[in-house]
DNA sequence: CGTACTTTTGAATCGCATCAAATCTGGTGG
DNA sequence: CCACCAGATTTGATGCGATTCAAAAGTACG
């Protein structure tokens, strides 16, 4: 994953100003190492463009709470609108993070109509795409979340998955082992029909 | 719910320019009524100010699957970006819903820095709580899901809670019985102490 | 050809949902 | 002021379904 395939599965990246294209840093992080924490000035906004970052807090017995974790996105965009920084990002594994000059990013959001309407129509779109996520992942029984999920991120009834199954039941919340017994389970009572990476409601 | 409790819990509302406003038309809705369908071309932006609105779809059984539930709130954002409605907007109980213009909706987005920066910072909002909302689902155990709430949405491990708590369990995707008995078992294991509204983490 | 990862199946366990019912609460009208 | 009602809160018993642990078979890649 890098600034080329990210523009692939994040248009926005395509409609960023060459000029703040020009200011952005490619950052290497080793596992565990953390980027800036929760109060400081904010300076930048952040892409991943490979790896996993974690958004965390830490209550008063140290314990990490998980808020986010992003893979291959924009993340911490609420801090374009803030002071400081409002939790602690950390890199979960070896990652490599883009990071643009928050006053450059914001120069361009009112200067630059084209990238302002790509920008504004990504968070619309991460917010439809979250909501549905949290209908999805208030169902209970695997098998109404994976109906919801085809009828949410399919088109009309069939999906293509692009990621492989294992993935896939993280992003509904369950184990890979019911979510295995699940798809069978549908497929032997019609409700759906698998070929390879293809599924269809019936 | 009204226009004026809605700017409390809404602050972008208070940043709606005025020419805008008075575009506005308050339109009342029966239970089960249905505001726009799929397909329809979008001419307007939505927020609900009583009651609950429903974005829907239906499988080719006719069989509705909820993408979204909301009240008190803008919805469907993304259709100010798009050419038609991705989904049916359903009400589900007797409800008000604000519509604008659409096209005074991106006017006034485009003309006015105020309302712009209020909306962009609305909608990132939106992002960083669902992101975490999403988070906070996909743990198991309804006792992580107390916490998690705890730690993201309080203040430094304190929280008042503005709602009940059976509203509360469904938000957790929990049932209140869960919920009661969660809460209580935290409270005995000192995890937690509870006093009203306000829950403090041990 | 070996290694790492995904896919698949099995068995046991545990926690949450469900159904049921009692109590408590705030708000309404008599 | 009290009776009453709707909704929230609380507790109990039961069953199902997802998690967990375990292990085998399949698959991609160097």
């Amino acid at each position: 994953m890098d600034w080329r395939d990210l523009s692939e599965s994040q248009p926005t990246f395509a409609r960023i100003p060459l000029r703040l294209r020009t200011l952005a840093k490619t950052l290497p992080l080793a596992p565990g190492q953390t980027l800036c924490r929760l109060g400081d000035r904010v300076d930048s906004a952040f892409a991943v463009i490979r790896g996993e970052m974690r958004l965390v807090r830490r209550d008063r017995n140290g314990n990490e709470v998980i808020l986010q974790r992003v893979r291959a996105a924009f993340f911490a965009e609420a801090s374009l609108s803030a002071r400081a920084y409002h939790c602690d990002l950390v890199a979960a594994e070896s990652s490599e993070v883009l990071c643009f000059p928050v006053r450059a990013f914001r120069e361009a959001l009112n200067n630059d109509a084209a990238f302002r309407d790509a920008w504004m129509s990504h968070l619309a779109n991460e917010v439809r795409k979250l909501r549905a996520q949290c209908e999805r992942l208030s169902l209970n029984g695997a098998a109404q979340r994976v109906a919801h999920y085809i009828e949410s991120e399919g088109v009309n009834g069939v999906i293509t998955l692009s990621q492989t199954r294992k993935a896939w039941a993280a992003q509904l919340g369950l184990t890979h082992e019911s979510l295995y017994r699940t798809l069978r389970r549908m497929q032997e009572q019609g409700v759906i029909q698998v070929t390879g990476a293809r599924i269809t409601m019936a």
